[in-house]
DNA sequence: CCACTTGGTTCCATAATGCAACCACCTGGA
DNA sequence: TCCAGGTGGTTGCATTATGGAACCAAGTGG
């Protein structure tokens, strides 16, 4: 009776969540995307018990999307570090970020915002487009299986 | 001791988490944008138990994700129709499908592809970017807080 | 009116989660 | 050099969530 994998299923949305589709993953990827790398920042930050830690980080390192590195400071230490797989997760993250602040803050305004760096200016709105840039509502796409 | 709460944190993506983050919500979202509307269809598709999409589709009206209407074959059973919030989760779908079709599939190759319904032509891949357009890597953005 | 489908609920065993205590190694200062 | 504290975990145990199966009421089709 162990949880119901999905790594075989045929959907990428799927198999992508059998992957990061846990409560802590993607916020130890948000994290580290706002540049923390130490076991004690993520543990600080997410409030989450050392041991799950232990393990969700482990996890990450096994399916390539962190990797251990030596500590930036000189010190024997090691750090969490993103791979180019998990630096991908930017848009997942953005996505999950967009939606929140639409429909997550009733009452207070959103306290935080994603911007360019070099300009301040907030990041532009992902949305659904064809290959030519048009807007692509829901109805305006399907899901096909190329080879059949 | 129950599963950590994150409903109050600062962060949208958390809070997005908190309401979508589990094994079940997400796929069950995507089931719906593929059509599927009736619990069976769901239970069928996803393979979980019925206790647990009973508790998952419960979760998703409670959040406004979905609503229960009318059948539409004028039975009287009730159908899972997506609301507008749970019809902005699309690019968030779309950027765990894309993820999981650049990451999830090794050896074959991916068995499904979005694409516009008019064309046939595989949706545009979405991607981070500035205010005017041009695309923003990973060190190019920041997380502010606006009104500090 | 009766068999079958639909959409659940209930019960129970098992796995995941969370807290706290513990522990080894590293580091910095006296 | 020695020891206090920080870092990065592991272990044990209580509590929750999950998954499977059995059960059940209302709807439906013949």
């Amino acid at each position: 009776m162990k949880r119901k994998s999905l790594e075989a299923a045929p959907c990428p949305v799927a198999r992508s969540l059998d992957v990061i589709g846990d409560w802590w993953s993607l916020l130890i990827v948000r994290d580290a995307f706002l540049g923390r790398r130490r076991f004690g920042e993520f543990q600080k930050s997410l409030g989450l018990s050392k041991n799950i830690l232990t393990q969700r980080l482990r996890g990450l390192v096994d399916d390539g999307i962190m990797t251990q590195v030596p500590a930036s400071d000189g010190s024997s230490y090691q750090e969490y570090a993103l791979t180019p797989k998990g630096r991908d997760l930017h848009t997942v993250i953005l996505a999950l970020r967009q939606w929140g602040e639409d429909h997550c803050f009733d009452a207070e305004p959103c306290p935080t915002a994603l911007v360019e760096r070099a300009t301040g200016k907030p990041v532009r709105r992902l949305t659904v487009q064809a290959e030519d840039g048009r807007p692509l509502g829901l109805g305006e796409t399907m899901v096909v299986a190329p080879a059949g």
